[in-house]
DNA sequence: AACTCATGCAACCGCGGGCTC
DNA sequence: TGAGCCCGCGGTTGCATGAGT
């Protein structure tokens, strides 16, 4: 269907938001509350487009917004939940408070994606690299897996170790990406289970991880990068976020 | 000091979903 | 039921800044 553009684009301006903007956006927003974007620039007496205005606000101007890098047990909060819920920057920012989608997002395309890919894992399937490399090389032959070299034979047992125990129980889903093969009823389970409760996750989350195998991938020169601190974080990640984020960094 | 390259972040663009009529 | 509209999402781009040569 055709459809109109977001704005009259002639006399809108693009580009970066100057602090008289800002100023007249975060006052109307703040007398008149968040309501009809398109029309808040007229009111606001801006000359930006609608969709121009929302991005600033919920990415910049939102007072509840916390600024600065991703402290580590976000980062590990993020990357639990990409494994789970793929590319769901927004889902996933809605679990973090005071983040937003494009910060995540970019924090994982900029930080989060090497790292894990120079520790040997795939950032999209979160599954270790060269057992992907062995599957994808051999054909179909499920043997393949059975004759991984020892690290990566133990990164598998401990990925099957931790999908069992994951569907064995009913509080902590399966994630989306390493049991793909099993239909979507299991996605649908993961995101009841998660939505239906919509307190942040970043207390409880890594109590039950499903990439809490990485705590095995020690072989793959983890501690390079600070996951040896997973053990200590899973039970008390937000007290000590911000001195473990110094050794993150 | 000047230049090039890499990196990180803010902002834009196009599309899909949901709602209304 | 389908067209029109708006909002929000995810991918991408462009620019500013820092590091390296």
């Amino acid at each position: 269907m055709g459809r109109q553009p977001c704005c009259d684009k002639v006399g809108v301006k693009k580009g970066p938001w100057t602090s008289e903007e800002d100023k007249k956006l975060m006052n109307f927003i703040m007398s008149n509350g968040q309501c009809c974007w398109r029309t808040v620039p007229k009111l606001a007496g801006l000359k930006r487009c609608g969709k121009s205005c929302r991005l600033r606000w919920t990415n910049y101007l939102r007072p509840d917004l916390k600024r600065g890098l991703l402290t580590h047990s976000e980062e590990q909060l993020v990357i639990d939940l990409h494994a789970r819920l793929g590319n769901r920057w927004s889902k996933i920012a809605s679990r973090l408070p005071g983040r937003t989608d494009n910060e995540i997002k970019n924090h994982w395309n900029t930080h989060i994606k090497k790292k894990l890919l120079k520790m040997g894992i795939d950032p999209v399937t979160h599954e270790p690299l060269a057992k992907q490399q062995l599957v994808s090389s051999s054909s179909s032959s499920s043997e393949s897996a059975e004759q991984l070299p020892e690290p990566q034979q133990q990164l598998k047992e401990s990925v099957v170790n931790n999908n069992e125990q994951e569907n064995s129980s009913s509080s902590s889903p399966p994630t989306e990406n390493s049991c793909s093969a099993s239909g979507d009823g299991d996605e649908s389970l993961i995101l009841n289970s998660l939505w239906l409760d919509d307190t942040p996750l970043i207390d409880a989350l890594w109590d039950t991880t499903p990439t809490s195998w990485l705590l095995d991938c020690q072989d793959f020169g983890i501690h390079d990068f600070g996951f040896n601190c997973f053990n200590e974080t899973q039970s008390n990640a937000p007290q000590t976020l911000e001195t473990e984020e110094t050794k993150w960094h």
